[in-house]
DNA sequence: GAGGTGACCCAAG
DNA sequence: TCTTGGGCCACCT
């Protein structure tokens, strides 16, 4: 159950984050005191479905990995600040909608 | 108890 | 600007 202290930890840092921002995967790690980028993406892979995972994307700026459609859709519901390619392809503006602890 | 995998990150070319 | 290679930690079987 909930007694996994890094799931709990990684979701809780999740749901911290407000609509409108976003954090990589390496920030939730290090707020966690980690740098276990992956291990938080395996952990929001099965655990991540109780969470806004969305907001939770690459440090490049690009959301999940086959999930960006996906997450495109909450992001203009959120009023998430995106940049979009001449190619159609979007990414996030993390200058901004970098949500730092 | 040990091995394999992954919704990744960083540095270099 | 984009692509490649290596490394890191935790979870699952």
């Amino acid at each position: 159950m909930v007694a996994d202290d890094f799931v709990s930890a990684v979701l809780g840092v999740v749901e911290s984050i407000p609509p409108g921002r976003v954090m990589s995967y390496g920030d939730v790690a290090a707020a966690l005191g980690s740098r276990a980028a992956r291990a938080v993406g395996q952990t929001m892979a099965y655990y991540g479905s109780t969470v806004p995972w969305w907001r939770v994307v690459k440090a490049s700026g690009h959301p999940a990995t086959d999930h960006e459609q996906r997450a495109l859709e909450y992001y203009r519901v959120e009023g998430t600040p995106l940049l979009w390619s001449t190619s159609g392809v979007f990414r996030i503006d993390m200058r901004s909608a970098r949500h730092t602890p």
